[in-house]
RNA sequence: GCCUUAGUGGCUCAGCUGGUAGAGCGCUACCUUGGUAAGGUAGAAGUCGGGGGUUCGAAUCCCCCCUAAGGCUCCA
């Protein structure tokens, strides 16, 4: 059905002449003035005829949310055959007319039907706002989703290749009961806010930006560099795989129909721009990936191929009351990994491997992380026993999906789950085999056989977004809170080693200690500022500097130090050279970036 | 998006039934020349989220909007 929408000052018309397929009228209808009115002009077409209570359904929705908006008083339903060259039956498109009517008057509206099959005069008066005019489609398409979405999916824990019922199962306290009644929808929240959006912005590592959208942060140099070191890691990660980096526009065509109906599936999520092209900013790196390869040469030998981009942003429309903190973000920045297998077999082999990766950001991050493996049904049924040998990888109960039928674009996924201190979880990293996207992004490869293939490819985000790792280790101080003091892993400590002067005149001596622990790749700065001392322990202990020592005349004279290890809360003795070797040790295998604020306390601006 | 609550110097907050603003921290200056979680004194800094209304008079009452938190819903 094709739909000609006009919000106008007033609308007037008059029956001229009969059709042949003219609906009978009384004397009343014959001609109409309608002031304030949405003219929702219609042509009912051919295809329409399969499912016209779809099409009424779906068409009193457009209308409905087009009048939200301008809020006319009047609906005014005027049949215009030249919206379209495929018109249906007249006894169809009367019924469908009749059915909208109906229908919107339900609702509670005041709708007027125009007589159908005359020939008519009128004149109208648009109103001219950007609302005014709009042209609508009116498909019959919406039944498969909003069918599949209902299908109701079975919901196990497995531990030790056995499927228990979520009912049953002893949790014995854990994390995994938080996961599970939060995702079957049965959890009771405490309330409260999240810590990490007070830390976030106490910690100076990133905050609201108000001239902004909301869910968009502006990062301050602390936060950057957190940024900039889980990135980092990520990459050195998966360049270990085998994955080659890349980078792709965060802005796509909508009128490209395969990026279109890949975005379809993401419906009011989509973050749109009001410009001259039908553009969309990329809720993922998939677009770009996928268009890299659809352009390239690809054979059975290069596969498995990945590529890996960090998307700064990523972009999803998220509605306004579920953007929180670090939680939830319109525009957030995601590690993501694609694998263009040859054959599902080939992707299992992969998954597996990317199961892997995924486990150790968790040890070398230090979050705990609860799994839900999903697949569907057909999925499971066949691959059962490779399910339950990756599960055997995690090494503890998981909540285990079954899902119908195919609901998205994959068949298997799993999902990594951090626990936040009110007891939600944090999606974090996943993996995906997607057995769409191949072909409706026309990626092919030469087989082996010769012929031409579409591959399975694999989604994997290693860590999650960024800024999700950052909110988890946020919240993980708040848990630990009783324990340990709260701090971030030494390696991504914006400040590692602080050097505190008693006086002026030791300012020289801690300048030259801060440029030694510099120089062996460690990020220390100097507090000499005219402070008291106790003064400036408080404010480093505030920062949640991992090192902090005092150097007054004693240590100039003895080259020794009373170091305060925040991990442990110890005070140990210990020189320049044995301060670095500790501060190594903690840096082990991770990613330097050098201090991104000025080494001098006294230089420093106050961001907040 | 819906419901509830909130928005007062850079930060955290006080300000009763309407009479046009306060504290602590931070900042600046001076004093102190220091020894392991806040040394002292003084000063600057606010269109009380924005717009409209009621009133002689609005941070305070009313309406609309923006932003945040909580809940609902949702999350490839």
């Amino acid at each position: 059905m094709r739909v000609l929408l006009i919000h106008s000052d007033y609308i007037k018309y008059k029956v001229k002449n009969k059709t042949p397929i003219a609906e009978e009228i009384d004397e009343a209808k014959k001609d109409g003035f309608f002031e304030e009115s949405l003219i929702v002009f219609t042509a009912v077409e051919k295809e329409d005829e399969k499912n016209p209570e779809l099409i009424i359904k779906n068409l009193v929705e457009e209308v409905k949310k087009t009048n939200n908006q301008v809020k006319a008083e009047n609906i005014i339903l005027y049949p215009y055959a030249h919206l379209s060259s495929s018109l249906s039956s007249p006894k169809i498109a009367i019924k469908i007319l009749k059915g909208v009517e109906t229908a919107i008057n339900e609702e509670g509206n005041d709708v007027f039907r125009v007589p159908f099959g005359w020939y008519k005069s009128f004149e109208i008066s648009c109103k001219g706002h950007p609302l005014s005019e709009l042209s609508r489609t009116i498909t019959a398409d919406e039944i498969e989703e909003d069918n599949s979405e209902s299908l109701k999916s079975d919901w196990y824990i497995l531990n030790d290749s056995k499927l228990s019922e979520t009912s049953e199962f002893d949790y014995n306290g854990s994390n995994l009961e938080k996961l599970v009644y939060h995702e079957l929808g049965e959890g009771e929240s405490d309330g409260g806010e999240p810590p990490h959006v007070k830390l976030m912005r106490e910690k100076e590592i990133c905050d609201y930006e108000l001239a902004s959208d909301i869910g968009n942060l502006k990062w301050y140099p602390k936060g950057r560099i957190i940024r900039d070191l889980l990135a980092d890691y990520v990459y050195d990660l998966v360049s270990n795989q085998g994955a080659m980096p890349i980078e792709t526009p965060i802005f796509y065509d909508l009128d490209n129909d395969s990026i279109r109906e890949h975005a379809a599936k993401f419906g009011e999520r989509q973050y749109r721009t009001d410009t001259k092209k039908n553009l969309m900013l990329r809720f993922a790196c998939c677009f770009g990936a996928f268009r890299v390869m659809e352009e390239s040469f690809l054979t059975w030998r290069n596969l498995p191929a990945k590529l890996y981009e960090l998307s700064t942003y990523s972009f999803r429309f998220e509605k306004r009351g579920e953007v929180v903190g670090l939680k939830r973000l319109r525009g957030f920045t995601m590690p993501d990994m694609h694998s263009f297998c040859t054959d599902l077999d080939q992707s299992l082999e992969e998954f597996e491997k990317q199961v892997d990766m995924c486990i150790q950001t968790g040890i070398d991050l230090n979050v705990d992380y609860e799994i839900i493996f999903r697949a569907t049904k057909d999925f499971y049924d066949k691959y059962k026993e490779w399910m339950y040998k990756i599960a055997k990888k995690i090494n503890k109960p998981l909540l285990f999906e079954i899902l119908p039928e195919r609901k998205h674009y994959w068949t298997c996924k799993i999902d990594f789950a951090a626990i936040d201190y009110l007891g939600r979880p944090i999606e974090n990293p996943t993996v995906q085999i997607d057995v769409e996207s191949g072909k409706r992004f026309n990626i092919t490869y030469l087989g082996e056989d010769e012929k031409e293939h579409h591959p399975v490819i694999l989604h994997c985000s290693p860590t999650g977004s960024v800024e999700r790792v950052i909110c988890s280790l946020l919240e993980k101080t708040a848990i630990e809170l009783e324990d340990k003091a709260p701090m971030l892993p030494t390696w991504l400590s914006p400040i590692q080693a602080r050097v505190l002067t008693v006086g002026e005149k030791h300012v020289e001596y801690g300048k030259e200690l801060v440029e030694k622990l510099s120089s062996q790749n460690i990020r220390a700065d100097l507090d000499d500022r005219d402070e008291s001392v106790g003064k400036k322990i408080r404010n480093a202990s505030t920062e949640w500097i991992p090192y902090i020592f005092v150097v007054g005349d004693n240590e100039i004279e003895s080259n020794k130090f009373q170091v305060t290890v925040r991990e442990t809360g110890e005070k140990i003795d210990m020189n320049i050279d044995e301060l670095i070797e500790k501060l190594n040790y903690d840096n082990k295998n991770m990613p330097f970036r050098k201090l991104t604020l000025p080494q001098n306390i006294s230089k420093r601006i106050n961001f907040q």
